[in-house]
DNA sequence: CGTTATATATACCATACAGTATATATTTTT
DNA sequence: AAAAATATATACTGTATGGTATATATAACG
């Protein structure tokens, strides 16, 4: 059995996360979070050094949640087309899946960190390297396997993929309009099936 | 000749607005803003009401530059086609274009604004709309031209491709890698050769 | 169950914040 | 060039900020 303290400091990053994720950085303070988790200072302070770890441990926490959900989309069963298209279909209901996130991290840390906070910055690129390294693996199985043919490397069309997919978050989050991610998709599954079977 | 009142109020929004659309709305202090423009906070306060007017006068400055850029690109001489290229060999080379701005104000203010500032994703919101529309009206051209024809509407294919570049401005911004920009747009090109010519 | 270790609450720094009142420069107008 | 109008600088609010020292409460363990 996990440990009280062990259990408290799980809570707070489950708390503050979407808060963080939210408001961004210097737009969270430490009151926020305070009157978020009801606890006081004292407590977040005791379980983390300063509000930049704080901060990380927000972000790694939405991070994971999202890569495992990739992760479950690209590993389930079947083809490679198939988990391909678990995975665009994940993403037309990605405004959902990050609602209670307060956003998609990967979006929101990438802007809010990108020329105030290099730590953040850093593991923001370290989890869209993650992400494009798993749709690369699948692409690379479904060469293998002759069941695709790409006109790059998997790794090149999985940028390209991630670049659109992202670019529809991005429009859909700013604009609050979710059809952006729902063309987006339909284009690239059209894209998928013409381009890439073989 | 105007007033040296009002030169004051163009420099300080000149100076101010790569200042707020880098570190956003909360992470630009007034101070930071004095020191930037070397003005007192008497002169700050003297032209604009408040902290929230200065910002969204800022994001007006960097988004119009942005628009009369595009449409120097949308509204230069040749075909439709020809000044649809003309826009993307301008993405191509947007991040050297917003270098000064601090980035790209949709992106940036887009994402700092979302959950915070209704005023200033509402002026984003409007960015966005009126570039979609300058896109789909060159598009339009070209098929009442019978220059080209779209496989949707011209302002949905216009939000796709928009999408899709704003994607690539997304990654680049984040990753710091302009490659996302010269790929992306190197496909969109093709794609608009192979599917949109008549 | 009592003792020790640990976690949380309280009260407090020094500093930075947005904003203002007013004094002093600097323009503009006559 | 003097007077009136306007713009900027200075000095100052009250409040919020991140962070800390320490007291108190709670949990872990023999």
């Amino acid at each position: 059995m996990p440990t009280k303290a062990e259990r408290t400091t799980a809570f707070i990053i489950e708390t503050v996360a979407p808060v963080f994720n939210k408001h961004g950085y210097v737009g969270t303070s430490m009151s926020d979070l305070t009157e978020a988790t009801g606890l006081t200072k004292g407590a977040l302070y005791g379980n983390f050094e300063n509000k930049e770890a704080l901060a990380l441990a927000a972000f790694e926490y939405n991070s994971n949640r999202l890569l495992k959900a990739i992760d479950e989309q690209l590993n389930s069963t079947g083809s490679a087309l198939e988990r391909l298209f678990r995975l665009t279909d994940f993403y037309r209901k990605y405004n959902d899946f990050n609602e209670d996130m307060g956003g998609c991290p990967v979006l929101n840390v990438g802007v809010d960190a990108n020329h105030n906070n290099r730590i953040l910055n850093a593991a923001v690129r370290e989890t869209i390297r993650t992400i494009e390294g798993k749709i690369a693996l699948v692409l690379e199985n479904g060469v293998n396997n002759n069941e695709l043919r790409l006109p790059v490397t998997p790794l090149q069309f999985s940028k390209q993929l991630f670049t659109m997919l992202q670019g529809a978050v991005t429009m859909a989050t700013i604009t609050g309009d979710r059809k952006y991610l729902l063309n987006t998709v339909a284009y690239l599954e059209q894209l998928v099936k013409k381009e890439l079977r073989n």
